[in-house]
Parts: structure tokens; C-alpha cells; sequence
RNA sequence: GCGGGGGUGUCCGAGUCAGGUCAAAGGAGGCAGGCUUAGGACCUGCUGCCAUAGGGCUGCGUGGGUUCAAACCCCACCUCCCGCACCA
């Protein structure tokens, strides 16, 4: 296929000359792009390429436009997946290594080997170095890496020790969903059930039970301990008795062996059964009154501690529970319990809302005819008292310091206080069961000793406001969301146990986390290229070296001696690093704006003065493949390969490009590009066959619209690709321009004029950042020096644009339309079409009129003033004041925009243009063409129409 | 629940910030014709409804408002998509 061969071609000869290899250039000024290094567990497909695409094409409109540019790649294999998958193939995991033999077309002898990890990426980046390089991105590859690779470690290391010595990393613990087999975080993808569930922090109640012992009852709403009645204990549960830290705290058995993973420490003395504990007292730690604990078969033993306070005004659970004991009291004989004690209890309404009454769960009860505390029901009035109450809830007087405030104002606080003054504690949970891969359930789990990285910290948040602040987000709606997520950000667990990576360099057996050392790595672009060209070794990047490099801190000849490394080279890594920062433009999906493009900014604030900040963020939409996500395991997986292989990576690049703006979702469907590569396939026979017969040297007012509508065109193209609207801009350089040289062509008939080769080149120039391929063949075709890829990006020429060239187009065009429209409505078949062009004293009563406008008001009567004294208009008064009326109430509809452009067009020549235009009209319409003046008198009027006529619109008789 | 982004013709999608050239760009699809041995290629025209004169009607999620004028501004509502963490 002849696509490939040029594709191929010019690779070739890109490579061979080496244009995209980008050098410190002091008379040029620099354009640094990133695309974030994609995941190496699998090969390089179409989501990665749409992303790519757009940094390409961005980069080469900015190659073009004059600016140094540097596009470097690299490979990213930190991480558990790669590990994981490499594991499912050492397991014999069938159904994995389907996928990775059906997909992704690994051979059987590199599929062996993939039960080595660091074999399996280096696979996939040698597949996907390749597929990068067939799309035609313009790469500098002298600069590539893998995150693994001993150098960037060091690099990794340097920007660690950085970050704690700058007191960004702290120490602490951390919740997690944990398998207790695995022994390791239960990530979402690591799950059998529970997908999405996070730990819930409840709060504990400490109620002190007689004995000296507390009840640590669980709850969500530690707000409604003023309406607390009684406790519920489920009498069938195991309870234990146990010291926890320095109390003694009775607990579920379940609850007793979760509190062991969450911090505390807790040794058990004895086990009992819940029904040991019913009918006991206890005392409310805030108002110190005594109260019963009550047999609740509803409660949970595996849930939360297995205790809960029972608040039937505001509980619907409680208030059920309550009633059925009110109501059967046999049920109480055998806890010893008097029924008439229980009978006694009284719901205590402690919370007003909105739409309720003193006892909200009591009504919805009754509303939702709930039976039980067993009806499913129970749940739904649940949900809807807790919502209802948390949203406009407000706490009564009998809620001591808290009264009056609303219950979404004060539950923090609440908890604070309690917990300060010794009431409450707390407690993780999950309210949902999870079920590990391995197929064992899962608890949650506090982490101790985690490394965190700040991202609470306000001040460095407000740095990272700043950064954003003097940034270019594209589009402009993404920075709201960016907003959201600085705020949002708390402390981020910079370590993991598992997975390949980074090792924390001041505390063995943790690596650094993925999402955590990819933040600042464009800084180690600008170097590798030295690195790798004198084989620099790990040991000499030192601390010293990365500080002299991005700081220019130390006395050089001190660093040289102590690395190994030569005083000149670092120097030139210096001097590399110096040039190329700040990152101007990093491009990425929209799904990195929470984690990935925020941390970018962030680490950046840390540890870059603001002139090296990152200059640029562009975000885009989210791959799709026909509307769905793009899975492996759905069989949807397009690899980039495969799409340059049958269509080309032209029309790939175009298609995807094409295929969303801003942060929607592009959608991948073969037919769209199937039908892109048609179009460049077609564009370049169009071009060839306008090389060959442009011979005509005639330049008349249609050439003189053509150059002067591609002036707009380029105009367009480049403010649209400036804002990485690359849609747009794609779409007015291949579409727009098209329609403009068709309707050229059309319009003038007959051989090609010269004209069209200048504008062709243009054209192509246009469109060579998105296509670049076969616009270099068809560069290389008209005889221009190589490369389109270097070539000076075309500016708009003022002089070329022209209005009235443009005004006599657009004239024949809304002639052909209301014309049209009469046919249309008259069914007429036309055999002769008469035009009457407005008379030259309504031209100059309708630009008078645009004139003054633009000044202001238009007053009629001093224009009939003005009017009155012009000699042509004598005994014409009485119609030229209607006209003119007519006209001021329509130019005062029209925008000021279009005035303007009136008023640039100014007297068109209309009968001239019409007359000019009779040939390609005839063919049109089929009919005889006749232009009159209005003023003509021998004109052929039968109807009488020609009075009608006004500038810009001449009036249409038709038979 | 919290946060972010949307709802436009058969479909995709521009237009909304700065209201008026907006029955609404462009593309796709459909229809008709041309070119061709043929074509999923290419070219030309049509593609909301009504109308024997360039007009009228309906119309940009729904309802209301502001205005001489609303896809665009304001209010309310309905509805869809995405993210919510230690994971790339």
C-alpha cells in the first residue's frame, strides 16, 4: 500500500536526519512537550495514541512556527501490575495468558519468559517504541529511559531525600481494606465482591458499665447520644471481655480481632455470650444517667463492635426493636427484665427537621408501614431519617452545649470533643463485606509507620494555587476541577511493600509508590541524553550531581572529583536542564487530573523555584472503543499497531484527533477511519492533479478570494491550535480549506490557474502537523526542500485579505440561495432568471445609514435632511424615505460585527459581479441568466420587481 | 454523599463566556444524479414542516423569567457521564 511506503519513507529520512533530535540552542527559543510514559504491562493501543497525537501535532505546529522543540518518551514500569501479571503467567493463570497471547499477539517463546517481570515490560516497550515510532511522533528517543533503570533511581532517590529534607514527607498510619492472608492492601482490582467499598471511620461511645468496664458502642451518628434510651446486645453473639490498651472493653469476638489491627492492643480475658450482658445497666457518659442494656437480635455481631445504642426517635431500627419488646413482653422474662421498666421507655426527640415531627423515625415508620425490625423496609427508613436529618437537622436544647446547631455544622466538632475528653474513641470499618481475589474476606487494616507525602499541608497547597494560577489549562474548563482537587488532596501513602520501583532510600523494604515518582521525572529528560551518551554509572549521580544540575548549587570542580563525572559535562547537563525547563506543555487524559497532573504540580512547587514551575496542562477525554471503555478482558483492546497497520498512521493520528475536543470522550469506530484515510488519500490525488495542470497565469477577483479566504483560514488554524483546540483546527484545515478550494474550482471552471499551487502549499503546510507523512510526500512532490516538518509555519498576509472579494462571493452565494428558495417554493422550472441590482442612490442612503450607525443613533429625520439637499434624489424624495426608514430599522437589528464587515465590503459592483457570474449561474439553474440595473430602462419586468432590489440583495423575477 | 463535566437536527458535533448575519458551521448517514468494468473510492445537488416569489411555522433537556430580540442571560426542575485514593 502506497500509505505505508511513504509512512515508512519518511520516517526514515526523519531518523536519518535526525530533525527531532532537540539541542540546547541559544538563538532559538525552546518548546518543552511531555506525554505522560505509559504502562508497559501491555502494548501501546489507541488511548495512548489519541494523547499522543495531540502532543505531536501541537509539537509540530510549534516545531514549525520556529521554536526549538523537544518531545522526549520514556517508559513506565514502576508499579504492581506488571509484577501481578507476571505472576498470573509463572501460576499458569489460562485465562490471563489467553488475553496476553490473543490481544496483544505475544508469540509462545516470548510468552515463556514473561514469568519474568522485568522480561515482560522490556517486551511490550520494544513493541511499543515501535508502534510510537510508526505513528510519526517526533520523538528525541536519544533521551528514553524505564523507571527501573539504575539512573532514574538515583534521580528518584535525589528528588525523595529532597522532599523529606524539605519536611514534605511525614510519617504516620493509614487505614486500609486488608487481606488478611495476602497480607497486603485489597486494592479494587485485587477483589472478588465489595468493588468501590472504603473503610468507614466509626465513632465509639464509650458507655461505662457497671463493673468498670466500658461498652463501646459503634455509631455513625455519635450526634444523637443525646436521645440514647438503652443499648442493644445481640444475647445469641460471642462477646469478649478484653483489655484494650488500658481499659477494659467489651466487644464483639469479630470486633476484638479487627481493634488488633487498627493500633491497639488488645488481650482477651474471657469470651461470653451476649445474653450475659442483657439486662444489665450502664451509664450515658453525658448525662450520666443509668440505663438498660435490651436483647437486639438485629444487631450484627460481624459489624462494627456488635454494641449500639439504640435512639428510637431518630432510629428506625431502635424504635422497632423497642416496640416489639413493648409489645412482647414474654420475651423479656427469660433476661429477667420487667417488662413494665421496658414498657416505660420513652423515645427522647433530640433532633427538629424540616417536614417531621418530634419523632421522625417513629412517622416514616408509619409512613413506609414497616412491620419489623426484620422487614427489608427498615433499611430504606433508615436511609431516608439519616439523610433527611444530616442535611437539615437541627440539635434541640436538650443536647446540652450543642443546641441549636445543625447536625452537619456540628458532628465533626462533636467528635472531636468527646474524643478529647475521653467519651469516645474509634474504630474502622467496612459497611460492605469484601472478598479478597484469594477468595478470603477482608477486615481493614491500620497501616502503621506509612510515608506520606504532605499534600495537606495548606501552605504548600497555596504554593500549588499560585502555580496553577500563572499556568494555561486547556481547555479552561479543567481548572475548576484542578481547584477541587488541591483542596481535596490530604496526606498521600508515598510507599508500597510489593511491586517494582524506587526503594525508599532511608528506610529498606519500601518502594516508592507509582503515582509518586512520576511527578517530577521531565527533569530527567533533559539529562539522560548525557547520561547514556557517557555511560554515566548510578554511583556518580550523587546528591551533589542533582543539585549542581537543577540547582546550579556547589562548586563544580569539588562535584566533578567526588562523582567521577567530568567538569564539562556537567556543565552540559547544567546548561541542558537549564534550557529545556520549565515543562511548557504537559498533555494527558482527564482520568491523571485527581492524582498524577495535580502531584505534578505540587512536587514541582516543592522543589522548583517558580521560573521552572510547569508552563501548561492540556486535558483530554478518555479513550472509548464504539461508546464502551476500553478493556482487555472485554475484547475491545485496539492496539496502535494494529490501527497504523490498516489504516496508516496518518489517518489514525487525523481520525483520533477528529474525534473529540476538550474533555469529552472520544469514541474509536474503524469506519471513521477508514473514511479519514480515504479523505488524505483523496487530498493527495487532488494535489497531484493541481500540480500537474495549474498553467494559467490569470489572477481576477476569484483568485483573489481564494488567498483571501485562506488568510482567514490560517488565522483560524493557528488561534485554534494554539489553544489545543486540535479538533477545530484539524477540522478548518481539512474540511473548511477543501470547501473553499471546490467552491473556487467550481465557480471558475476551466483549466487550473497557478494561484492554486501557491495556496496548495499553504494548505499542506496547514495540515502537516496532523498528517505529516504524506504532506511531506506531497512537499517532496512540488519540489520543496525538505522537510514540511521544518518548514515556517504560514502567517496570515493582511494585505491578501480581501472584503470585496469576499463581498462578491458571498453575494452570488445568497443570490443562489434565494433563488433557490423561490424555485423551491414556486415548483417553477426556470427557463430565465432576470437579477435587478439595487439602484446607486440606495447604495449610498444604505452606507450613510452603516456609517452613522457606527457613531450611534440613527436619527431619520436628520438624515432626510441631508437627503433633501442631494441632487439625484430630486423628485425620488417620498421613495427614498421609505427606503431609507426600511433601512435604518434593519440596520439596527444587524450586530456591530456585521456592520463592520458592510461597511469593509462597502459599494459592491453588483451588476458587474452577477454579469460575471452568468456562465457558472446558467449551468446552475439550467436557465438564462439576464442582469439589469435597476435604473436600466429597457429592462424586462414584467412583474415589476425590480423596485424591490436593495444593496447586497438584488431582487429575482423568474419564468 | 462530595466534587467535576454535559443534554443542540437521523447520528456525531460547533455555537453559549461578549444575545441580533442562527433553520443553527463542519462531518457522518440518507436520497438523487454524474464518473466508472466495478467500487466502502471520487464529484455535484438535496436532506425540519408548510408555501406558485426570496415568506411563515416549529425548533437547541423541561418549565418559567428578563429583552424590541434568547440555543446563548437569570431562576427552578429533570436527566446523563466521570472521579472519590494509596491504585495505574
Amino acid at each position: 500500500m502506497f500509505l505505508r511506503e511513504i509512512e515508512r519513507k519518511w520516517q526514515e529520512a526523519w531518523e536519518k536526519a535526525g530533525i527531532f533530535e532537540a539541542n540546547p540552542d541559544s538563538c532559538k527559543e525552546k518548546f518543552f512537550v511531555t506525554f505522560p510514559y505509559p504502562y508497559m504491562n501491555g502494548p501501546l493501543h489507541v488511548g495512548h495514541a489519541f494523547t499522543a497525537s495531540r502532543v505531536d501535532a501541537y509539537a509540530r505546529f510549534k516545531r514549525m512556527q520556529g521554536y526549538n522543540v523537544l518531545f522526549p518518551w520514556a517508559w513506565h514500569w514502576t508499579g504492581q501490575p506488571l509484577t501481578g501479571a507476571s505472576q498470573r503467567v509463572a501460576k499458569g493463570d489460562e485465562a490471563f495468558i489467553r488475553v496476553l497471547r490473543e490481544v496483544d499477539g505475544v508469540p509462545e517463546e516470548e510468552l515463556r519468559k514473561f514469568v519474568d517481570p522485568n522480561y515482560m515490560a522490556t517486551y511490550y516497550t520494544n513493541e511499543s517504541r515501535i508502534a510510537a515510532k510508526r505513528a510519526g511522533f517526533s520523538v528525541d528517543w536519544r533521551r528514553e529511559f524505564n523507571t527501573i533503570m539504575p539512573t532514574f533511581r538515583k534521580f528518584v532517590e535525589w528528588q525523595y531525600n529532597s522532599l523529606r529534607a524539605k519536611g514534605y514527607v511525614t510519617k504516620g498510619t493509614h487505614p486500609v481494606v486488608w487481606c488478611p492472608k495476602c497480607k497486603s492492601p485489597t486494592g479494587d482490582h485485587d477483589r472478588q465482591e465489595g468493588e468501590g467499598v472504603t473503610p468507614e471511620e466509626y465513632t465509639l461511645i464509650k458507655f461505662k458499665l457497671e463493673e468498670d468496664a466500658y461498652l463501646p458502642a459503634a455509631t455513625l451518628r455519635p450526634e444523637t447520644i443525646y436521645g440514647v434510651t438503652n443499648i442493644w446486645i445481640n444475647p445469641d453473639a460471642t462477646y469478649v471481655e478484653a483489655r484494650v490498651n488500658d481499659e477494659i472493653w467489651i466487644t464483639s469476638e469479630k470486633a476484638a480481632e479487627k481493634l488488633k489491627e487498627q493500633g491497639k492492643t488488645v488481650k482477651i480475658k474471657r469470651k461470653l455470650k451476649g445474653r450475659e450482658l442483657v439486662g444489665k445497666n450502664f451509664e450515658n457518659p453525658v448525662a450520666k444517667e443509668k440505663l438498660p442494656i435490651l436483647p437486639g437480635w438485629f444487631v450484627d455481631p460481624k459489624h462494627a463492635t456488635g454494641i449500639v445504642y439504640s435512639v428510637p426517635a431518630h432510629a428506625p431500627y431502635d424504635w422497632l426493636a423497642l416496640k416489639d419488646l413493648q409489645e412482647k413482653p414474654e420475651t423479656l422474662r427469660e433476661f429477667g427484665l420487667d417488662p413494665e421498666n421496658v414498657k416505660k421507655i420513652k423515645p427522647i426527640s433530640m433532633i427538629k427537621v424540616e417536614g417531621f415531627s418530634e419523632y421522625p423515625a417513629i412517622e416514616i415508620v408509619k409512613e413506609l408501614d414497616v412491620k419489623d425490625q426484620y422487614d427489608s423496609k427498615a433499611e430504606e427508613a433508615t436511609k431516608i431519617i439519616y439523610k433527611k436529618e444530616f442535611h437539615s437537622g437541627v440539635l434541640k436544647e436538650n443536647c446540652m452545649e450543642y443546641s441549636g446547631k445543625t447536625v452537619q455544622n456540628v458532628k465533626e466538632i462533636l467528635i472531636e470533643d468527646f474524643r478529647r475528653r475521653g467519651i469516645a474513641d474509634f474504630m474502622y470499618d467496612l459497611p460492605q463485606p469484601v472478598v479478597c481475589r484469594c477468595l478470603t474476606p477482608c477486615i481493614v487494616k491500620v497501616l502503621q509507620d506509612q510515608w506520606f507525602l504532605k499534600y495537606s499541608d495548606p501552605e504548600w497547597k497555596e504554593k500549588v494555587r499560585e502555580a496553577l494560577s500563572r499556568m494555561k489549562i486547556y481547555p479552561k474548563t479543567a481548572t475548576q476541577w484542578f481547584l477541587a482537587v488541591i483542596d481535596w488532596l490530604k496526606e498521600w501513602a508515598c510507599a508500597r511493600r510489593t511491586g517494582l520501583g524506587t526503594p525508599l532510600p532511608w528506610c529498606p523494604g519500601w518502594i516508592i509508590e507509582t503515582l509518586s515518582d512520576s511527578t517530577i521525572y521531565m527533569a530527567f529528560y533533559t539529562i539522560n541524553k548525557q547520561i547514556r551518551r557517557h555511560d554515566i554509572k548510578p554511583k556518580m549521580l550523587t546528591k551533589e550531581v542533582f543539585n549542581y544540575i537543577f540547582y546550579g548549587k556547589g562548586i563544580i570542580e569539588k562535584i566533578a572529583l567526588k562523582s567521577g563525572i567530568d567538569t564539562k559535562i556537567l556543565e552540559e547537563m547544567r546548561k541542558e536542564f537549564s534550557y529545556w525547563y520549565p515543562v511548557d506543555l504537559r498533555v494527558s487524559a482527564k482520568e491523571l487530573v485527581p492524582n498524577h497532573l495535580t502531584f505534578f504540580i505540587f512536587q514541582h512547587t516543592a522543589l522548583f523555584p517558580p521560573e521552572h514551575w510547569p508552563k501548561a496542562i492540556g486535558v483530554n477525554g478518555m479513550l472509548m472503543i464504539k461508546g464502551k471503555q476500553m478493556h482487555k478482558s472485554k475484547g475491545n483492546f485496539v492496539p496502535t499497531k494494529t490501527v497504523i497497520e490498516e489504516y496508516g498512521a496518518d489517518a489514525m493520528r487525523c481520525a483520533l484527533i477528529l474525534s473529540s475536543e476538550g474533555m469529552d470522550d472520544p469514541d474509536w469506530r474503524n469506519e471513521n477511519a477508514r473514511d479519514v484515510k480515504n479523505k488524505l488519500v483523496s487530498f493527495y490525488n487532488f494535489t497531484q492533479t493541481i500540480n500537474e495542470n495549474a498553467k494559467s497565469d490569470e489572477i481576477g477577483h476569484l483568485e483573489k478570494w481564494l488567498m483571501s479566504k485562506l488568510q482567514h483560514r490560517i488565522i483560524e488554524v493557528t488561534e485554534n491550535l494554539e489553544e489545543m483546540k486540535m479538533r477545530t483546527a484539524l477540522e478548518i484545515a481539512l474540511f473548511e480549506i477543501w470547501n473553499d478550494f471546490r467552491w473556487y474550482m467550481n465557480r471558475r471552471g476551466g483549466e487550473d490557474t497557478k494561484i492554486l499551487k501557491d495556496t496548495l502549499k499553504i494548505w499542506v503546510k496547514l495540515l502537516a502537523p496532523f498528517a505529516p507523512h504524506i504532506c511531506e510526500e506531497i512537499w517532496d512532490g512540488m519540489k520543496e526542500k525538505p522537510f514540511i516538518s521544518l518548514a515556517e509555519w504560514p502567517k496570515a498576509n493582511e494585505e491578501s485579505i480581501n472584503a470585496q472579494a469576499e463581498g462578491n462571493e458571498s453575494l452570488i452565494k445568497e443570490v443562489i440561495e434565494d433563488t433557490l428558495n423561490i424555485l423551491k417554493a414556486t415548483k417553477i422550472t426556470p427557463q430565465k432568471i432576470c437579477y435587478y441590482t439595487a439602484s446607486q442612490w440606495k447604495w449610498k442612503i444604505y452606507m450613510k445609514i452603516l456609517e452613522k450607525s457606527r457613531k450611534g443613533e440613527v436619527k431619520l429625520n436628520e438624515i432626510m435632511r441631508e437627503l433633501a439637499a442631494e441632487e439625484d434624489l430630486r423628485g425620488k424624495l417620498k421613495e427614498a424615505a421609505k427606503f431609507t426608514s426600511k433601512v435604518v430599522q434593519e440596520v439596527g437589528r444587524t450586530p456591530e460585527k456585521r456592520r463592520e464587515t458592510l461597511l469593509k465590503i462597502g459599494i459592491l459592483k453588483e451588476k458587474e459581479v452577477i454579469d460575471d457570474a452568468k456562465g457558472f449561474l446558467a449551468d446552475k439553474f439550467k436557465a438564462c441568466i439576464i442582469v439589469f440595473s435597476e435604473d436600466a430602462r429597457d429592462k424586462y419586468d414584467p412583474k415589476l420587481k425590480a423596485k424591490l432590489s436593495v444593496p447586497f440583495r438584488p431582487a429575482i423575477y423568474i419564468e
